[in-house]
DNA sequence: AGTTGAATAT
DNA sequence: CATATTCAAC
């Protein structure tokens, strides 16, 4: 094909590593895919920036350096040998949790709206659950930013930070079923949040659990009258509070853990990057 | 030292 | 799947 253009949609290497078995099976996949590549009217020559200047300065993105043909060349070449090297050390797949890209989709366009909704407010963790395709991708599951330097197993998967988004979500499957149907898996599946594993929700679920035993439990009891201003026989207290979780992790959320009763109303300004990423212990 | 959220073991 | 225990972070 022509090293002097490019596709946007990602790049063909990543296809090339099966090797043996069922060869005449990939033949067509690949036949297929190949079907689906853009013609060559589509895609941008090399040459030229993806982004034109004026609108990289206006974003204070640096500039691509120019490329000559030489060099595009020369990066072919060296993507090819690479990829030819390479080619079994892919694939690990170091997970039982992540086999096809798209899972079931999400609950309701309601849920959805919800979500996109938070997301826009609290950009800080919005990365990962966000559409719940995109980008979560890389934010929950093993950070491959800095390659797997070992590749494959070896690879504890980063602790999950049950972020209010998350919870949210969490919250709002798990009232849609009912609490019957309410099981780790199950809500995993309709959480559709990559890279979430059934374990964290089952842990979660645990908590949570704990949670609305001891709101509900916890006696409305004259004591509690002293402190409370509403005087109301409170066991109407059906609708799945929206606990605030707390965040254990590297940069402190403004709110606090779980028992206390605080809706978060934090002002969504500061966007930090420093999501969850203390990876390693 | 005490809690907590999340992981892991039963 | 539920529950108990362990563990690291505050």
């Amino acid at each position: 094909m022509d090293d002097q253009y490019r596709s946007g949609s990602g790049d063909a290497g990543a296809d090339v590593n099966h090797l043996d078995e069922e060869d005449d099976v990939d033949d067509q996949r690949v036949s297929e895919w190949e079907a689906g590549l853009p013609n060559i009217h589509d895609l941008t020559p090399l040459s030229q920036p993806l982004i034109p200047h004026d609108l990289a300065t206006a974003f204070s993105i640096s500039p691509e350096p120019y490329r000559t043909l030489l060099d595009v060349t020369r990066a072919s070449d060296n993507t090819i040998s690479t990829l030819r090297c390479s080619n079994n050390s892919f694939a690990p797949s170091n997970n039982k949790a992540r086999p096809p890209h798209a899972q079931l989709l999400a609950i309701d366009s309601t849920t959805m709206m919800l979500i996109d909704d938070d997301a826009a407010a609290d950009p800080r963790k919005s990365r990962r659950l966000d559409s719940a395709a995109e980008e979560a991708d890389s934010a929950l599951r093993t950070d491959n930013s800095a390659d797997d330097q070992t590749s494959a197993r070896a690879l504890k998967r980063p602790r999950l930070v049950w972020t209010p988004q998350l919870h949210k979500r969490f919250v709002e499957v798990v009232s849609h079923l009912g609490l019957n149907n309410a099981v780790p898996k199950t809500i995993m599946q309709m959480m559709n949040v990559d890279g979430l594993t059934r374990e964290n929700v089952a842990s979660h679920l645990q908590k949570y659990r704990l949670y609305l035993k001891r709101q509900s439990g916890e006696g409305p009891a004259l004591s509690d009258q002293l402190f409370s201003s509403d005087p109301y026989p409170h066991h109407l207290r059906q609708q799945p509070p929206v606990m605030p979780m707390g965040i254990h992790s590297a940069n402190p959320p403004p709110y606090h853990p779980f028992d206390s009763h605080q809706h978060f109303s934090m002002m969504q300004h500061q966007q930090q990057q420093r999501d969850w990423p203390s990876a390693n212990n």
